[in-house]
DNA sequence: ATCGTTAATCGACGATAGTCGATATATGGG
DNA sequence: CCCATATATCGACTATCGTCGATTAACGAT
């Protein structure tokens, strides 16, 4: 009858990733450009702190939606086209709708 | 280039409301059922103080998730399936696809 | 009018989250 | 080996959030 308290938490965990301002910009400008960006250029264009940037990046890595790379000395971020579009829309989470599981978006 | 803050910040509203365990299973709870529920009924259900519920009914009816109808001395609440469904989901808010406006759900 | 029931509001508390500045860690170049 | 650059982590502060208990407000019935 009530969906189970586990499985609340991680519909709710992914959609908090997206519940804050700073991280849609942050997600939508690595969507718009097609190519990886370093913290150093989001940093530019977003308009926060560096660690605040990173604090944010980290937080979508954690989801998926965004993948890290390491090139050199930098870190280089990209969207993750599979896992945003199998994110679950409230349809789906709402109605029961089977969700895809977090594994499976790489 | 960055998605405006006053956009952003009304789609991180949208995903906000979604972004606690208790909401979702309220939410669910709500569309399990294709009848409307009172707020009583809710909290036996849920397992959480009715202040709590009646709190987080709130904030599911700013955003137009669920509506409410007084009856008597009771408050009906139910699913707005047209709301939930025209939820933006990740991927329009990422990639810049039209969102419905959030007055367009009744 | 009063009482009982139902729901909304209030006040408080602890926990969590966003931001910043400073520091630490890694990496490549001279 | 040391330095410069880029990023991650840490510590602190503030603001917001979820929850509860108590109170208030709305409504129906007696």
């Amino acid at each position: 009858m009530l969906l189970p308290r586990a499985e609340a938490e991680e519909y709710a965990s992914w959609f908090k990733a997206l519940a804050d301002a700073t991280r849609i910009q942050i997600v939508s400008l690595l969507a718009r450009r097609h190519a990886p960006m370093t913290v150093g250029e989001i940093v530019a264009a977003s308009g926060v702190g560096q660690s605040t940037v990173s604090h944010h990046l980290k937080i979508l890595a954690e989801v998926r939606f965004v993948l890290v790379e390491r090139q050199g000395t930098s870190s280089l971020y990209r969207i993750n086209e599979a896992c945003v579009s199998c994110f679950p829309t409230a349809a789906d989470v709402v109605m029961g709708n089977p969700v895809p599981a977090s594994p499976a978006c790489d």
